[in-house]
DNA sequence: GCAATTACATACCGACTGGTATGCATGTGT
DNA sequence: ACACATGCATACCAGTCGGTATGTAATTGC
């Protein structure tokens, strides 16, 4: 066993900095908080990051978009029934995901609202994993349309857009009201919306209350 | 004339503060720059406002609350016809909204990701502001529900919900790619969202494409 | 017209911020 | 085994923050 090990380190660093920055915000969050949390000091933290911007940045990079791409990303690239895989998951991420993420909001959004319109490289990366979201989304709207799961006049790529910008937005009400049986219902009707981009057919065939 | 016009002094101030929050948050907004911009000094603004916090929550209040009303409540409550002019709202609130509002983002819901999970009267005055646009809507579409414009087995207060969370969301997102354009494309998405709760017949009638 | 209050201006303060310069111990390549 | 780079700790700094104590001019009440 090393008395060193400088990856353990700079992970110890993410994670804190993640935390502290999904609590009080990026600006907010104080590196001496994080260096409280984690036990090093300014030398250990100034040597793995060069700046706080860099390390806000390496959280969007290596936790924030980690965390989403196993959650929602991956699962629905990877299914082959997309359009149910997407309706499976708006039915049950509140029941996946530890309630303080409904208390503290979605660490994308937050970051995007108090950053994007202050700093240029904030807004490149949290845009390019608001990309992958939203292309995902699309992806899985365009092969359903393929299946025949979405009518073929859908506009597969507004309603990508859509979806994405009304789940954040149910998480962020959710998280004003302090409510996640909110969140809850609000995501129970953007199921609602996604099963009206399905033909009659197949949308009546499925269950109707959550 | 007077040399001395406390309440002139107020307002210059609340707008002042108003301006800095939109732009930088509530935290990071700088009591410096509000003095600077205003060109008076702190004697000025802790006389009128003990605390920082104050003044917020008064712009909260004051500014962001009336314009909301100006713009969305008034005009949805008075309206004898509350689908159509929900409709019609959704349908230009992004020509008659200036377009730093999208850049910068809805000054409300930027303050709700800010400071609800931080500060608890914040997370109440917001909340309030965000309740009444959610009755507010809620009282449309019930309106609407008895003229038979909105099918009778929907959900109001959850549809209510969605739509203001949705609204958000359009305007979180749209800020974050900094396109207006997007923001257009999103709200069309919900104006079609709301047509679908009306009835097929009600639902033909209207123009489909924006 | 005098007293009291209101409406500001000036100067100052302690706390905290992100960041850096320096130093030392541990690890690594040869 | 020695040179060198890496990993981390300590001490310090300039700048900014919100907030306050004090002073003074303008306005108001009587």
């Amino acid at each position: 066993m090393q008395t060193k090990q400088p990856d353990l380190t700079r992970d110890k660093i993410l994670q804190s900095a993640f935390c502290e920055i999904h609590r009080q915000g990026f600006q907010a969050a104080s590196i001496a908080n994080i260096l409280q949390d984690t036990g090093l000091t300014k030398g250990a933290l100034y040597h793995h990051f060069q700046t706080k911007q860099a390390l806000g940045l390496a959280v969007i990079e290596e936790v924030i978009k980690e965390r989403l791409e196993g959650l929602i990303f991956r699962p629905l690239r990877e299914s082959e029934r997309p359009v149910e895989m997407l309706l499976e998951i708006i039915a049950t991420i509140d029941k996946k995901v530890p309630s303080d993420f409904v208390m503290l909001g979605c660490p994308l959004n937050n970051l995007m609202q108090e950053m994007s319109a202050l700093d240029e490289l904030f807004q490149e990366r949290l845009g390019g994993v608001l990309g992958v979201w939203q292309k995902t989304v699309e992806g899985a709207l365009k092969r359903g349309q393929k299946q025949g799961e979405i009518r073929a006049e859908v506009d597969y790529k507004a309603a990508a857009l859509f979806v994405v910008s009304a789940w954040e937005g149910c998480i962020g009400v959710a998280k004003n009201m302090q409510s996640p049986k909110a969140f809850g219902t609000c995501m129970k009707q953007l199921h609602g919306y996604v099963r009206g981009l399905m033909p009659a057919k197949a949308e009546k065939g499925r269950r109707k209350g959550g």
